[in-house]
DNA sequence: GCGACATTGTTTTTT
DNA sequence: ACAATGTCGC
């Protein structure tokens, strides 16, 4: 057996990982590390040396894309077929089991999956249906709370109220909601991992047989698990199987969406003969980079504990620039990009990194002004489109008419005389007699309960999808969707209405055309689910990449949180400052502090060459100015790392400071001054009006907001 | 049923 | 500030 070119290009650590006999194991692997090529390696590994088939091995991630590029370089690895194993996302493969086994998880065979603002819009539903106000129940807040439950594996009726009449209410949202879902053959996100948990637990034939297929287990980013995603791996390990899990508590930084780093221990605790190894050697950053990475994690108590070194150079000093506000932030760095561009460097290579989408704003202004191509990260998925989703609607509503979701989404989309009292109506019926908004029609239209033209609409809605059913019987899935655009009248919806933007809607329809034309479903999937299904689940489960725009040489920009996974040579992390970064919702809780922390330690190792990190002493935010102090991170970086630009660029603070003015009238006071208050603390001179014993300062205090203080009065120090 | 105004929220994102 | 909803009047 060549065992060579699994283990040769490893190091000594990584090499001991691969390898490793034991059955379960856990990775630590650092940013930078190589640990998607140690999972890869392993599977190799397991394949070629300890000849396992496979057909049990089964390997798990959090993203398609991750999934994708799993597999993609465990085929290319490999010399043998790779046919029989399991790759995917929790969600996928949850999905798969459900597909097999819909009947034991108490499905329907052609359930859907609603994604998010399906979601959203049924809550919203169900909460009015339950006559309840929903300013009271917001709508988003309930499904944080149904999502939050589900995470944790609590259904409606294990949840204990406690006598508390809010959370009372609540749970009844959740469990009208869970029947809506029933009736109408539908399944959240959450509620696929929590409902294969739950078919897997209470069906030992079935878990004895996935137990015994997949002998070998592996785990990706497991410090990013769920309390649902851990018991569910913990299910299938079992007592007998292998289990290899790769995370990096440095690195959890999803917390807010029910990660729990907590988990790393966990596992720990539940599998006592784990071996821990520690990928501390770095294969992406200078030397400079990771100090600072590893002075500013150390800040953060509780932690594994990890320390990444290179044996490369030291490289470029850490470049910090104070910006006076966010125009000249982006101006010095797309100034050093300029820079950069004109070394011949690519654009590609560079990404400007901030903690807030709106932050993207006033860089795509400045590059749009001087004509650099960039790329954003992060936007509105191809399948997210409403345009493509109501498409989608038609095509779930003809494969199940019961599925309110999409009823209710194009009921009357294009409009057709369906308004909204005839719905509410509907929905009244629906509600009182628990059917579904499809039965509750028919049921109204043949006892005559509606007015003549509402029935009229009513019924022609219904023919029009019958006649749309028919029209797809055995009818290719592109002809299907080629039917629905046209038959439901949406092109012609869109073509009413002559903007740019509409123009672009038909476009993207008729590319769903081809995105059907292209669609195959894979193989080991085709036994279990119709080609129509298995499109409509691709829809939901894989919209598709934000913004793909055609390939050019392009700035990348993009959030923190996105920019996991990635690494480029320059790397700028703007707005770092206190109540941005770390975010004022994060400021007061410690442990959201330190997975603010971890993200900047996340942000700090994307970079290959260089680290610029910028703060503005001036920004606005939400309409208001804010003058905010440069972030706790900043000074957590070693001094000597950092090389300081202080040479401003030309845009320079507000005309409104003039000098004179701000001494000699207001006291020696001057507006960007800090200030303490006996009462409110802290905070910095904004403005200020009058003059003598009636001058007064605006302040900006750190906790109290923005106040008119008159100066004789206030007994204001300068700090 | 559609367009004009008001109201509201505004961290991060995947599935 | 601003975008994205929701409400109201025709």
């Amino acid at each position: 057996m060549d065992v060579s070119n699994i283990l040769n290009d490893l190091n000594e650590v990584q090499r001991e990982a691969v390898s490793a006999p034991d059955r379960s194991l856990l990775v630590l692997a650092g940013a930078g590390s190589g640990k998607t090529r140690v999972l890869v390696h392993r599977i190799s590994w397991l394949t070629t040396v300890e000849n396992v088939s496979p057909y049990s091995i089964l390997a798990v991630t959090f993203t398609n894309k991750a999934s994708a590029e799993m597999r993609q370089r465990v085929e290319k690895m490999q010399s043998q077929s790779m046919a029989g194993i399991w790759v995917g996302t929790f969600h996928g493969l949850a999905h798969r089991l459900l597909r097999s086994h819909w009947q034991q998880a108490g499905l329907v065979q052609s359930f859907q999956i609603l994604d998010s603002d399906d979601q959203l819009r049924l809550v919203k539903r169900v909460i009015l249906a339950l006559e309840l106000d929903d300013t009271q129940w917001q709508p988003k807040q309930v499904r944080g709370f149904i999502n939050a439950c589900k995470d944790e594996g609590d259904r409606p009726q294990h949840i204990a109220d406690n006598g508390d009449p809010v959370r009372r209410q609540l749970v009844r949202i959740y469990s009208a909601y869970e029947a809506a879902c029933k009736r109408a053959g539908v399944i959240d996100f959450a509620e696929m991992l929590l409902r294969s948990l739950e078919l897997l637990r209470d069906n030992k034939d079935l878990l004895a047989h996935y137990q015994q297929r997949f002998r070998h287990i592996l785990v990706d980013e497991f410090q990013d698990t769920n309390a649902i995603q851990y018991a569910w791996v913990r299910l299938l390990v079992g007592k007998d199987n292998n289990i290899f899990v790769v995370g990096d508590d440095d690195q959890a930084i999803y917390g807010w969406r029910g990660a729990r780093v907590e988990n790393l221990q966990k596992f720990r605790k539940d599998f006592p003969q784990t071996r821990i190894i520690k990928l501390e050697q770095n294969y992406r950053s200078t030397a400079t980079i990771l100090s600072a990475a590893n002075a500013v994690i150390g800040n953060n108590g509780d932690r594994l504990g990890k320390r990444l070194w290179t044996a490369g150079s030291d490289g470029q000093p850490i470049t910090y620039y104070q910006a006076y506000n966010e125009f000249d932030e982006a101006r010095f760095i797309i100034d050093k990009i300029k820079q950069w561009v004109s070394d011949g460097e690519l654009r590609a290579d560079v990404a400007i990194l901030y903690r807030s989408n709106a932050q993207s704003r006033v860089f795509e202004q400045t590059l749009n002004a001087e004509q650099i191509p960039y790329r954003i990260y992060g936007g509105l998925r191809y399948f997210d489109r409403a345009e493509i989703k109501d498409c989608i609607a038609y095509l779930r509503l003809m494969n199940n008419v019961l599925d309110d979701t999409a009823f209710e989404r194009i009921v009357n989309v294009p409009a057709r005389g369906i308004g909204g009292r005839t719905l509410e109506i509907v929905r009244e019926r629906a509600k009182t007699a628990e059917i579904t908004m499809w039965q509750a029609a028919e049921q109204l239209i043949k006892e005559k309960a509606l007015t003549a033209r509402a029935a009229n609409a009513l019924q022609s809605f219904l023919d029009l999808m019958a006649e749309m059913q028919a029209a797809c019987i055995d009818v290719e899935l592109h002809e299907k969707v080629e039917h629905v655009i046209h038959q439901s009248g949406l092109i012609e919806h869109h073509e009413k209405d002559k903007s740019e933007k509409s123009e672009q809607r038909i476009e993207n329809m008729e590319e769903l055309v081809g995105a059907a034309k292209n669609f195959t479903v894979a193989e080991d999937e085709a036994q279990d689910m119709d080609k129509i299904t298995a499109f409509l689940t691709y829809a939901v489960l894989e919209s598709g990449e934000g913004q793909a725009q055609e390939w050019e040489d392009c700035v990348q920009m993009m959030t923190l949180h996105s920019a996991k996974g990635l690494e480029f040579k320059q790397v700028y992390i703007c707005g770092v400052e206190e109540g941005l970064f770390p975010h004022q919702r994060s400021i007061e809780d410690a442990s959201r502090l330190e997975e603010e922390r971890r993200l900047c330690y996340v942000g700090i190792t994307r970079a290959r060459e260089q680290l610029t990190i910028t703060n503005a002493e001036h920004r606005q935010l939400y309409g208001r100015d804010t003058y905010p102090r440069a972030s706790r991170f900043i000074s957590e970086i070693p001094a000597e790392l950092v090389a300081d630009v202080r040479l401003r660029t030309q845009v320079s603070e507000p005309q409104y400071v003039s000098d004179d003015l701000c001494e000699n009238e207001t006291g020696g006071f001057q507006i960007g001054q800090r200030v303490m208050h006996p009462k409110f603390g802290e905070g910095m001179v904004l403005n200020f009006e009058g003059s003598g014993a009636h001058a007064r300062l605006e302040v900006n205090f750190e906790f109290e907001g923005t106040k008119w203080l008159v100066i004789s009065y206030a007994n204001l120090s300068i700090l």
